[in-house]
DNA sequence: GTTTCTGTTGTCAC
DNA sequence: CGTGACAACAGAAA
């Protein structure tokens, strides 16, 4: 599920749900979610201080809590965040609850447990967890985008989904960027021309800012993406069929007149 | 009923 | 650099 338009949804719940609230209760009820952290000191960490401003880098969400440690989580392909009150009937998959004032309750919910929450003990523990990823897809100027592919000798779907290029594309994402911009996913990233580069990044851009309010991609019908999962996939540009392959073991879906060769 | 495959994640060995 | 396996799990397909 998230990519990055999914976390700035999860940032916002953070805002409204949490933030200002003091964290009364931290309940974890599968603490196979926690990573380098115990349930005891997540829990003395946490409890009795406030969420502040929420920030967000990639699909990497953080929770600072003022002068305290920095709750960072991730959502692998299935979690998400959502809040509610502290009575409210548990999911399945609730693995962490945060009991917050004003009767509110944060949930991490996540059914496979792909990734999960660390905790940083300050700004430079929270930069070292970081230190792997690329500019945030949605801050990163032009000239540095354009820069991080030329250098880039791998296919461009690969590139793009390559937290350390760019941080926040997802598989969805970098297909339908592909074929907005109309480039075939196995172009080579370096041999993109200037012009190629640059309808990249607008793609890219327009992209995202039409995904973040809706907090996904969203699988409109003039989207690619609102196709990928038809019995018979066709392009809602041209109308030919659409074709599936697997790059780097993820389903890849593109548009063989819409994404020329180009050599 | 049971086995196999697929998937919005990242990491690691080859 | 690229691919495949893996991690954990549900739902669909076979």
């Amino acid at each position: 599920m998230p990519e990055l338009p999914d976390v700035e949804g999860f940032r916002k719940v953070l805002e409204s749900c949490a933030k200002g609230r003091v964290i009364q209760r931290v309940e974890v009820r599968d603490a196979g979610v926690l990573h380098g952290v115990s349930v005891r000191r997540l829990r003395d960490a946490l409890e009795g201080r406030r969420f502040t401003e929420p920030k967000r880098h990639g699909k990497w969400l953080l929770a600072p809590t003022g002068d305290g440690p920095t709750l960072m989580l991730h959502f692998g392909m299935t979690g998400r965040l959502v809040c509610g009150r502290p009575g409210d009937a548990a999911d399945a998959h609730d693995r962490v609850l945060f009991t917050v004032g004003g009767g509110r309750q944060l949930r991490y919910r996540d059914q496979r447990k792909l990734q999960g929450l660390w905790l940083a003990g300050d700004d430079r523990d929270v930069a070292r967890m970081l230190d792997r990823q690329g500019p945030d897809a949605l801050a990163v100027d032009r000239a540095e985008f354009e820069d991080a592919l030329s250098s880039r000798r791998g296919r461009v779907k690969t590139v793009l989904t390559d937290q350390s290029v760019v941080a926040g594309l997802g598989n969805l994402l970098a297909d339908e960027i592909l074929w907005r911009a109309r480039l075939r996913p196995t172009r080579r990233a370096g041999d993109l021309t200037e012009d190629e580069r640059r309808r990249l990044y607008t793609h890219m851009r327009r992209t995202l800012r039409s995904a973040v309010p809706t907090g996904c991609v969203p699988p409109r019908d003039s989207w690619l993406t609102g196709h990928r999962d038809d019995p018979v996939p066709t392009c809602p540009r041209c109308g030919n069929p659409l074709r599936r392959t697997r790059m780097a073991g993820r389903g890849t879906v593109w548009c063989p007149h819409c994404q020329p060769d180009g050599d």
